[in-house]
DNA sequence: ATGAGGTCATAAGGCGGCCTTATGGCCGGT
DNA sequence: ACCGGCCATAAGGCCGCCTTATGACCTCAT
């Protein structure tokens, strides 16, 4: 497995050119950082480094595990960046409360670009579903909330931060990759899909969705508990499944699962930061607002 | 800097339900496993787990951690199996040479999913430019390539297995991405861009095909040494950057990046895997061929 | 030619962290 | 009331990694 202390340090070394400088900028020493680079080499099993007496350059292979390390040390960024926001929950001066759906996709790099932007604050982050974040605003125990639904709560200004959509994904090879025209609503109801645990709100969303259509939706063909979890077994070919917009652009984009359209079902919803009425958010809250605004 | 194996670790006790049992899996002791749970919750400053007699099950901000971890372990599976792929570059049997553009965004998972349906089998990687992924499996040193190119090298059976597209992106804050028309060529070619090095495959392809329109192409505004570098400085504001499609399919859909239509410029290439003429792929590499085929 | 400055590798020693085994407390079911 | 599963704590040992010190090598300038 690999180290994401040793990757950092290999994009330093690839940034700065020489192993030296990278270990002055890790805060290690000299043999350190080369020590580093060798176990991470023995693991690649080829030279990752060029040394020469003038520096060290990256090998064709370095370019590529350095290509391959960047997403994933920004995804641990983000990850430690959500830790550190958790981590404030007390001893706080910006409380943001967010539904499940914003703090799992798009809070993270909100918070990363607010840390560069306000080094100093601590954010506090709270987790829980629209009606809750709604209430603890309102109650002033968050300074900017973030909801998911199709209106706005009430007592509450909002923006609409970004939009989520219902997205029903196949594996490649599904028979629906290959439809040219929209899916009946009721094809999708009649079909055992991959979905998440009853109680889920992606699940109630859909069920609402497909009962007005008044087709009875067919019992789950399997039932897991993370987004992951339904995103690999659609991948494999277990069946279709039903995610956000938001969790499946990147498999769409890169062909692993396929966006089938449904023929009138209105799966969509709003995703909205939220702040008591007539007030303006201010300090870090409007800085955090602003930082949402181009995303719409 | 959150722990990779805690993660993993997490996840395994959401889906098994308990610690012990989790720690079996990975392996390790059930003290161990309750310390590693301890480091993370510190780290997080709340409860990720709540232990009960009958097991353990995972906090709302728990739930959080794990959706967060998921990429982020996903991503690092794909960096050690590519890396384990370097490594089996001498004792090989399947032996693939790929184009940096390939190796880099789509090859990880392929990979990954090669790994599973056939756990036993050895894969090298080498990375080349597509000339020499041509000339090698001509050589019958690799029984596999992957180019780029609008058109197959010759001598070469090939199949197209995806399609990559330069795209201009920018801030959202950008006037471009106000536009509701095409970008005209020459107002491309006229403004300083955000580029890799001199050299680099994409800045080159851009340069001619900017070059067909008679226009000359601006200086660049910065230049830089990777993909990474090059996204964070187009989200950054810096100016607008050239990428290609698949690097910014999800900071489109995030709405970290907008994507700029350009009027009339023939920046699409095919991404082929190849073999020699007049043979077919067999084994391994019929199977790695085969997993490919759903995502043209 | 020669010395200065920079790069990286090797060697030896010390410190910390993590893992293991052993044990105890707690709760729920029988 | 007892048993079994689950988790926490405690003590001890081992491995790994880091630091400092040193040496080899190359380049450039004098």
């Amino acid at each position: 497995m690999p180290d994401l202390p040793a990757l950092e340090l290999l994009l330093a070394v690839a940034r700065l050119g020489s192993l030296g400088r990278a270990a002055a900028e890790a805060g290690i020493s000299q043999p350190a950082a080369s020590a580093r680079m060798r176990t991470l080499e023995r693991l690649a099993g080829v030279p990752l480094l060029e040394r020469t007496p003038r520096g060290s350059v990256l090998t064709p292979a370095g370019v590529l595990v350095t290509e391959w390390a960047g997403p994933l040390l920004d995804a641990a960024d983000e990850l430690d960046t959500g830790l550190a926001a958790l981590r404030e929950d007390h001893n706080t001066r910006l409380r943001v409360e967010a539904s499940l759906t914003v703090a799992e996709y798009l809070l993270p790099r909100w918070l990363v670009a607010l840390r560069e932007a306000l080094p100093g604050v601590a954010v506090s982050l709270r987790v829980g579903n629209s009606t809750d974040v709604a209430a603890r605003v309102l109650a002033g125990e968050a300074d900017l909330g973030f909801t998911e639904g199709v209106r706005a709560p009430g007592g509450l200004d909002s923006a609409v931060v970004a939009h989520d959509r219902l997205t029903v994904v196949v594996a490649p090879g599904h028979r629906w990759a290959r439809r040219r025209s929209p899916l009946p609503a009721a094809e999708l109801a009649a079909t055992p899909l991959v979905q998440r645990e009853p109680g889920s709100g992606t699940r109630e969303v859909l069920a609402a969705a497909l009962a007005r259509h008044g087709t009875p939706a067919a019992d789950p063909l399997l039932e897991l508990a993370s987004t992951t979890a339904l995103k690999a077994a659609a991948v494999s070919g277990a069946g279709p499944a039903v995610l956000s917009s938001l969790a499946v652009a990147d498999d769409i984009a890169s062909g692993r699962l396929v966006a089938v359209e449904v023929a009138g079902l209105a799966l969509s919803r709003s995703l909205r930061a939220v702040w008591p009425h007539g007030t303006h958010p201010t300090g870090p809250a409007r800085e955090l607002l602003s930082l949402t605004r181009g995303t719409a």
